[in-house]
DNA sequence: TTGACATATTCCCATATCGGCATACGATGA
DNA sequence: TCATCGTATGCCGATATGGGAATATGTCAA
């Protein structure tokens, strides 16, 4: 045992930069790896690269047509990652920051309460 | 030149899992290198060689405090992975969805206006 | 069938990364 | 001052990673 378990998950999927270039393009429908390649300036073959760990977390499905492969994104994959970094919105919010006030002015009437 | 840029940035100091779960115990306030080694059931170096990546993505702040190190969780270096990830929300969320077939809607009364 | 096209895969190289261990360094208390 | 505690760092070994180039694989068109 000698290096982390990098468990080709989502997380790490979209650490890579030229991954979430790929994600980015994406957005805007299906495409081929060649138009991929031509729209964000990389050769095919860091495409299909890119493109296959992308695959094996989920982040995109395939579609074949011809002689082509169309990509498709498929965001559902992208969730953990949300739902992670969500959690830490109350720390940057100034809308979660009021909403906590809130809730402590709410705590200390309970306590006048009783 | 061989490796892509693995630019130490907040992506890729959270695609590690040991990196999230030291962030994790952080949102519970302030801990020291000892306090998350045992909490965390790592080793002392362990716990440090990530504290020192989050530190310089700016993930969590140091506070000394006599031999010790206190370190505080900094989520607004979070921000941008929340930013990103976000936009594809409309992609996963059936809130979204239905927000766009109201826009869709719009669109089409705004060319019959025309 | 053959040739051009589209994509995936393989091999190689350079480098980054993580964990383990040992150790260095700074602060505290006796 | 010295021993100890708390933390950071350095080195090593094993491995993963990304890009480049070449090549394999598959598909269509003439």
């Amino acid at each position: 045992m000698a290096r982390a378990a990098t468990t080709a998950d989502a997380f790490n999927a979209v650490a890579e930069p030229q991954r979430r270039r790929i994600l980015d393009a994406l957005t805007g429908g299906e495409r081929s790896v060649t138009a991929l390649a031509e729209e964000l300036e990389l050769t095919q073959p860091q495409v299909s690269k890119h493109l296959r760990v992308l695959r094996d977390v989920g982040a995109v499905d395939v579609r074949e047509d011809g002689r082509h492969r169309l990509y498709r994104l498929n965001a559902e994959a992208l969730r953990p990652i949300h739902d992670w970094v969500r959690r830490y919105e109350r720390f940057w919010s100034e809308r979660f920051a009021r909403l906590d006030s809130v809730i402590e002015d709410l705590k200390r009437q309970d306590h006048r309460d009783e």
